[in-house]
DNA sequence: ACAGTAAACGCAAATTTGTTGCGTTTATAT
DNA sequence: ATATAAACGCAACAAATTTGCGTTTACTGT
């Protein structure tokens, strides 16, 4: 099933209208490796693309309903990837390239879960940011 | 050694002038039990307080010569805590009251240590963030 | 197919958080 | 005491995101 297809498969089970906008920023995401920006997904949209304001609300709407997930690394962008698992946790760490600003989503990578560290405090959602240099940007 | 005293000690060892503000920041700091950001120290200032422009200034050297570490929890507040360690790197993870938007370093919990969770990607810093509910608000 | 309705949209303006420029004050080494 | 670089205050700026509001459009139920 191509991305379009999948995409409007998406919406519909979250209850959301398949708006031509919704669709593609959905089918963006789906093709994008790694966690995408407003103005990333902005940058991709067909010519006659989104406004701003639609694409963040598009995007508050899929966190809402639990079909993105939200990372927020250090730059003060918020970056959104489809969540396979279905739920706002995030199921795997990201890696955050310094040089590039690039987030990936190490969807391999094994956390050890805390449900309470320390005693009375109940963690609900777990975030684990890893800061280095990717292989690209690792190039001499 | 009370806290304004210790701040100048922090202050003369980290090579930074021991100005009135600066001190206060500094003990502000100690007597805190998580990170705060610039809104919460600026609240807590004397009277006469300083300058938001200042406070950032202050914050942003400290982090520089490596006595504070900052975290960014999701809400898009840059957050800051006096560091132990005396690097840059959060060597524990950071809890966040999705409630009260507290955030406490735990300090007794350890983390495993990634160096290379993917061939090539380097990892320089590590992060992590469990949010959830605290003690307080947890409160029936 | 068609009308009604709530969801989605576009545009303008506002908000929030943090930064820059620049002239003045002050801690500190000499 | 004095020179000087660090620290400061004020005003203006900047980037990312949010809000308000009137218009358009996808979908539900005839």
């Amino acid at each position: 099933m191509n991305s379009l297809n999948y995409a409007v498969k998406i919406l519909k089970k979250a209850g959301l209208r398949c708006t031509p906008g919704r669709i593609e920023i959905v089918s963006i995401l789906l093709d994008s490796e790694h966690p995408l920006s407003q103005e990333e997904i902005t940058a991709e949209l067909s010519r006659n693309g989104l406004d701003r304001v639609t694409v963040y609300r598009a995007l508050e709407a899929f966190l809402k309903v639990g079909i993105v997930h939200r990372v927020e690394t250090g730059d003060r962008l918020w970056r959104y990837a489809l969540c396979a698992c279905g739920s706002r946790k995030h199921c795997h760490p990201h890696f955050v390239c310094r040089e590039c600003g690039r987030v990936e989503c190490l969807t391999g990578v094994k956390l050890p879960t805390f449900t309470e560290p320390k005693p009375g405090y109940k963690v609900e959602e777990q975030e684990t940011y890893l800061k280095g240099i990717c292989p690209e940007c690792a190039e001499p």
